[in-house]
Formats: C-alpha cells, sequence, structure tokens
DNA sequence: CGATATCCTTGACTTAAATCAAAAACTAAA
DNA sequence: TTTAGTTTTTGATTTAAGTCAAGGATATCG
C-alpha cells in the first residue's frame, strides 16, 4: 500500500484531499521500534506525533516504585501523542513497541500549519480528542469505582463486543499478555491470575491460555453492574 | 458585564470576533442552579455545552453503590460538556452546582455550525481538549498509582502554587469541602480526615477549619515523590 | 530436542483503605 | 441560645488487593 493510501484510512487523515496526503507522505519520517522497545519517555519534550504503520503501541505512566498503568494501546492507523504535539508540553505518559512495530513520526511544526490551514484535520483532531477523553473517562471509572473483577469482566465483555463473529460466539482470544493486561486494569499479574482464577471457579468463564470462554453472560453482566 | 464581553472572557471563546460574540450571545440559554442542584445525569444525551457564568460546577461518576467520584470542577469562565456537544453521544457523566450557580447553555446544532466556520473556535476548542487531556493523565496517575496521601499533598502543593500571594506564603485555604476534597482525590471522608491527622502528626502541616498552613515544602515534597 | 529465559500461578502474609458506628464540631434556623 | 441538621473526626473491624517467595508452565533459541 502506497503511504498516502495508507494515511487516508488513518482517523486523524481520512478525508483529506489526495494533495495533502502526499505532502503528509513526505512530512513523515518513518522510524521502526523492537518489541519492547522505548519510543519516549515521561516528561521527554513534546516534538511531533505518531502514526502506528504496523505492530502495536502501548502508552502508559510509571510510579516512581516501578508499577505501571497502561492508558492506551495503539493499533495499525492509530496517532498517538498530539496532545504534546498541540500545545508544546511535555509528553505527560511514556510509550513504547508492545511488537515490533513501525511508525510514522510528524515534527510538531509542519503539523500545526497543517492544522490552521485545513479545518477538515482539525475537525478530525477535536473528534479523536473526544474519543481519548471519553476513553480516560471510562478508565477512571474503572479505577475509581470498581474492584479488579469488575474490570476484568467488563473488559472482556468489550472485547467480546468488538471481535466476536459467526462461529466464536462466546469464546474471545485476549489481545495482550496477562502482564499487560493486568497492567491496563490497574492491577498486578498475581491479582489478576487470582481473579481468572475466582471466576474460573464460579463457572462463569473457562480459560485456556489466552482464550477466554465467557460461560454465562447474564451473570457477568450483572457483575458488572453489581 | 455585557454578555459578549463575558464570553470573550472565556478559555473557548477568547479571541473571536465581537459579531461573533454578539451572535453567541443571543444562542446562549441561561440558566440557574441552586448548591447541589443537578445540571444533567451520567447517560442523558448530550444535547449541547455549558460554560460557567457564575459559581461553580462540579462533574462526577457515581458507582452503583453511590460513591462518587469528581472529575473535574469548573468555575467562572469554564464551559464544561463539550465532548457530548461535539459527538453528539451521551454525557459519560453527571454534573451538579456546587454552589447557587449561573450556566450558559449553548444547544449542539447551532454550537456545531459555529465550529465549521470559525477555525479560532476549533483551536481554542482543542486546546481546551487538551488541557482536559492532560488533567485526566494527571488523575489516572494519581488513582492508580499513588496513595491517598501523596494525593492530597500534591493537590495542597498544586493550590499552593496556584493562589500564594506575598502575604500568605505558606497557607492554603481549601476551595473544596473536605468531604468534595475526599470524592476529587478518589477516597472517602474518614480516610482524608484519617491522613490530615497523620500529616499533622508528623508536623507537616497545620489544619484549622479549611486552611492548611505548610509547615515543611521540603518534606511535602519528597512525599509526592516517595 | 534440551536449555534458558520469560511468563504465569499459587500460597502465606501484610497493608492501605473501606466499612460501620458513634461522638464531636460546626452551621444555620427558630 | 437552643435546636436540628450537616459535616467532620475517631475508633474498631473488615476486606480487597499488594508484597514476597517459590513452583509450574510456556515459549524461544541454539
Amino acid at each position: 500500500m502506497s503511504l498516502p493510501e495508507f494515511l487516508s484510512q488513518t482517523m486523524i487523515f481520512q478525508g483529506l484531499p489526495l494533495v495533502e496526503l502526499q505532502e503528509l507522505g513526505k512530512l513523515a519520517i518513518a522510524q521502526r521500534y523492537d518489541k519492547g522497545e522505548i519510543i519516549f519517555h515521561q516528561g521527554d519534550e513534546g516534538i511531533g506525533f505518531f502514526v502506528v504503520k504496523s505492530g502495536r503501541v502501548k502508552v502508559f505512566k510509571l510510579s516512581n516504585d516501578g508499577k505501571e498503568q497502561i492508558l492506551h494501546i495503539f493499533n495499525k492507523g492509530d496517532h498517538f501523542a498530539e496532545v504534546p504535539a498541540l500545545d508544546g508540553h511535555c509528553f505527560p505518559a511514556a510509550a513504547a513497541a508492545i511488537e515490533n512495530s513501525e511508525v510514522l513520526f510528524f515534527p510538531r511544526q509542519a503539523f500545526l500549519q497543517l492544522l490552521e490551514n485545513r479545518p477538515t484535520l482539525a475537525i478530525n483532531m477535536l473528534k479523536s480528542f473526544a474519543r481519548h477523553l471519553r476513553h480516560f473517562s471510562n478508565l477512571v471509572d474503572n479505577l475509581a469505582l470498581r474492584e479488579v473483577p469488575a474490570r476484568l469482566v467488563t473488559y472482556l465483555l468489550s472485547l467480546n463486543e468488538r471481535t466476536k463473529t459467526s462461529e466464536n460466539l462466546q469464546t474471545v482470544e485476549l489481545d495482550l499478555t496477562k502482564g499487560q493486561l493486568a497492567a491496563r486494569l490497574g492491577t498486578i499479574p498475581e491479582t489478576l491470575s487470582r481473579v481468572f482464577a475466582k471466576l474460573s471457579r464460579d463457572r462463569l468463564i473457562e480459560v485456556d491460555g489466552n482464550k477466554v470462554k465467557l460461560l454465562d453472560l447474564p451473570r457477568l453482566n450483572q457483575l458488572v453492574f453489581k
């Protein structure tokens, strides 16, 4: 796939005229990161933003004693770190590749100029920020107001909604390692493991590696709201 | 103060030409809410957004068993609920007046039209979203990675930064009741009270009603990072 | 295939913070 | 100022989840 074609399929650049996409393509700096490699650290200067060309990227916070909270996982076509690109302040979180990944880097200045001239881009950006804000508001809800079992079940159910097909009606495949899932849910691997065990004992789910069979949707749903 | 003049001093409408501000003024629907009154509930349809004309408003989430997490407190000139106004989906949180308040309501459709035509407005909006995203990223950091004492001290220190004058160098005045502060920090009044007591016992602060004297800034700062 | 490293699980224990209950302090109204 | 109402504090207890430590499982690479 050509670069402009790829860009036209991203959330942030969709709907832009071909000329613009070609210009953008010239602006973009392709980068490769191996699995586990850091893309930027929390506190680094915000010199631009990124689009995921392939692979997957996590954006996360670290506590001083090393606990990790994943804020977001970004997949192909997603973009991240637009806030620092916009306001010029530092990255409020760190980013790392969780698979071998290719990303496109867009330097801040060029991006800002584009933003001035292209209302479509500003509108796309607004929509994207709105999505992120909703995501965060969910995350806060989960962290502050719900226990780990409810967080996990919410995650499993939404994964099921997103990925269910005619065959695998009640089985979801985890898109993260369990360790990463723990960091995403605001807990630690030991606790997550125990919660998986408890839900299995109660015959709500059945776990086999990274496959989770949802045995009792009504009771799972109930657990989320209880 | 005239309505257009007031609008010109808000974050979201600053920099707009007078004609626009006058038009906006006609669009706005003035509303009054008494202290404690609900402005909208979580899940309500997002039919527009609000600007605080006077008083103060909290935006918050409730758990099913009634625990409250305050996401944001909005003061005069601030605006809230722009995300639902933009994407047309429901309010992800509820809002209530915490003082007798006047707010201006801007209906969604008119606002969207304006957004199309006024790039300045879109840029202001982007900046505002960027601020909110940073705020959320801080909130998540606090909730997921730090204990209540560190959250409280962070709050006190930032309050001190924001409000310090030549006289009251080391005394901050809480801008929330302790119950609200607990909900803001992701805890409950009992726990907050104990943490205040502990910090006082350790001679880090001195509490008198809603006035808090910061006795030992170095050690307070240390507590935040430890 | 076997070896090494990584990831995941389980167990025993600790701890931060929530819950429940009641007293105390502050506010506001009669 | 008495009274009633709310907010805040304190105490005793419970609980969810974290810590530390060790054992399995799984994956990866020569």
